[in-house]
DNA sequence: TGAAATGTTGGGGCG
DNA sequence: ACGCCCCAACATTTC
């Protein structure tokens, strides 16, 4: 009988347009899909919250698998060493997998090609978690794109995602599964203390991938130009989890939405909007792919001298929500509670953190990388560095988030706010924004220093001291 | 994918 | 009627 095929999944956790996957089902020969934890050192450990979501998506897979007649096989180690050894107990042949393009990710999978060609399996590769492969796009001068403006104008018109391939009906099975870890061994969920109590709403998995891109395009892409900026309304498309681990591709969403904008169902700039949202994240990829050290190092090298502070208490309070700025606040307990930020608020927390606290970024990154359950390399890195001003198209240095204006102008009525700050609730808008009008505090119970923190810093003062602190790098 | 400072304009109050 | 001031509203520039 035929050997039969691994088919090694990573970030890439679903079955329809999964080119790898299309490929093995294709070749007729049994396939043994495997997903190996691969917790050796130089490999970045996924923070907590991702784990959490990896464990959900993980089981939806193996359920989806299991429709097809086909298992998931799950195995930790160090991957060098696990699918060698899987495919000799399996008797496979070749090893099939799409590919990633984060360096440390890229160096580990050519370890693991020369492991197992040294074993004399075959391996074949294919585009992975991205639209354009990073190498496929380069500027006109054949660099590499450093502005996301030129990046966007060489992806978005030329740009067609190729047909969805569909997802198989039937997987060809082994005549023997391999065996498998349990998942709940793998120990993804947090035990007691469950902290991820808040995460429930969320439904890890192509499944829960593909509903939700449906009920963005029906309830929050017509609107999302506008919407998407306001926390206190669904006017995001919560698809990042799903994106992140693959279990819908960026190909996907994009094609649902310019279908949407065919049919009319949305507007042109309403779905522009969007496609752009999808151009930020490629465009974190590629500046990953191209500057190795975007996860430790600033882009912008002058930022090395940049004098960030040490501030343990600033950096807890920040972390925690008892900042005293109600939009910070409530964006980060929004973070802690559910394992995801409002993206407008992930600027203005990210600014409060490096601007008005000083605090270096990789210190915020770190956070984020273990509380959302949508952490992704690239994008928290590129992003942060976007927001401290040491990225690639980076906010100017002096564009500093004022935290009661945009929760002004982001939050209206202040609804954000009363849902994740509760003891300002009963504080209106607009004064709920700057909790220090001391004749409306005292009516609607709010003590500050005791039921809700004293600003931590000063706006103007902070805004100043960060002023200074950037004409040094500039100078 | 800012905010604050500074500049300009024009209406209204007033001597 | 006129000049003057004030200041809101808007535009520009500066950080």
């Amino acid at each position: 009988m035929t050997a039969p095929l691994l088919l090694w999944f990573r970030d890439d956790l679903r079955l329809a347009d999964n080119a790898a996957l299309n490929a093995a089902t294709d070749a007729g020969a049994p396939v043994i899909p495997v997903f190996v934890l691969d917790e050796q050192p130089g490999l970045r450990p996924l923070g907590g919250a991702a784990r959490w979501w990896l464990h959900g998506s993980l089981a939806a897979l193996d359920e989806n698998l299991r429709r097809c007649g086909s298992r998931l096989t799950l195995r930790r180690g160090s991957v060098e060493a696990v699918l060698p050894a899987l495919a000799a107990d399996s008797g496979a042949r070749a090893v099939l997998w799409n590919r990633a393009y984060e360096p440390a990710t890229r160096a580990r999978d050519d370890k693991v090609a020369s492991a197992l060609h040294r074993n004399g399996i075959a391996t074949q590769s294919f585009a992975g978690n991205a639209l354009v492969e990073p190498d496929a796009m380069r500027t006109g001068a054949g660099g590499s794109f450093k502005v996301f403006g030129a990046f966007w104008k060489a992806l978005r018109k030329p740009y067609r995602p190729g047909p969805p391939l569909p997802a198989p009906e039937r997987m060809p099975d082994p005549k023997r599964w391999p065996a498998s870890d349990r998942l709940e061994e793998w120990a993804l969920r947090p035990g007691e203390p469950d902290w991820a109590r808040g995460f429930a709403k969320w439904r890890p998995g192509e499944g829960g991938g593909i509903d939700r891109l449906a009920r963005f395009i029906e309830h929050a892409l017509p609107g999302y130009a506008i919407n998407r900026n306001r926390p206190d309304l669904p006017g995001s498309s919560r698809l990042s989890p799903h994106l992140r681990f693959g279990e819908i591709s960026p190909a996907q969403a994009w094609r649902a939405v310019e279908d949407a904008v065919a049919r009319d169902a949305a507007s042109d700039s309403d779905g522009e909007a969007f496609l752009r949202e999808l151009g930020w994240r490629e465009f974190c990829r590629h500046l990953l792919f191209h500057f190795p050290d975007l996860l430790s190092r600033p882009w912008r090298q002058e930022f090395e001298r940049f004098p960030w502070r040490s501030d343990r208490p600033g950096l807890r309070a920040w972390q925690r929500g008892r900042t005293g700025y109600p939009i910070v606040d409530a964006g980060m307990r929004e973070l802690w509670a559910t394992g995801w930020m409002h993206n407008r608020v992930r600027m203005i927390v990210a600014s409060f953190l490096t601007k008005h606290l000083l605090i270096d970024w990789r210190a915020g990154e770190a956070w984020f990388w273990d509380t959302l359950i949508d952490a992704d390399p690239a994008n928290n890195a590129a992003n942060w560095q976007w927001v401290a001003g040491c990225g690639a198209d980076a906010a100017p240095f002096f564009r500093i988030f004022n935290p009661v204006l945009q929760g002004e102008r982001f939050d209206p009525e202040g609804e954000y706010v009363k849902r994740w700050v509760p003891e300002l609730a009963r504080l209106p808008a607009p004064d709920i924004h700057r909790p220090w009008n001391y004749d409306r505090l005292r009516p609607a119970g709010v003590i500050l220093g005791k039921t809700y923190p004293e600003p931590i810093v000063d706006h103007a003062a902070a805004r100043r001291r960060a002023l200074e602190a950037y004409a040094r790098v500039k100078g």
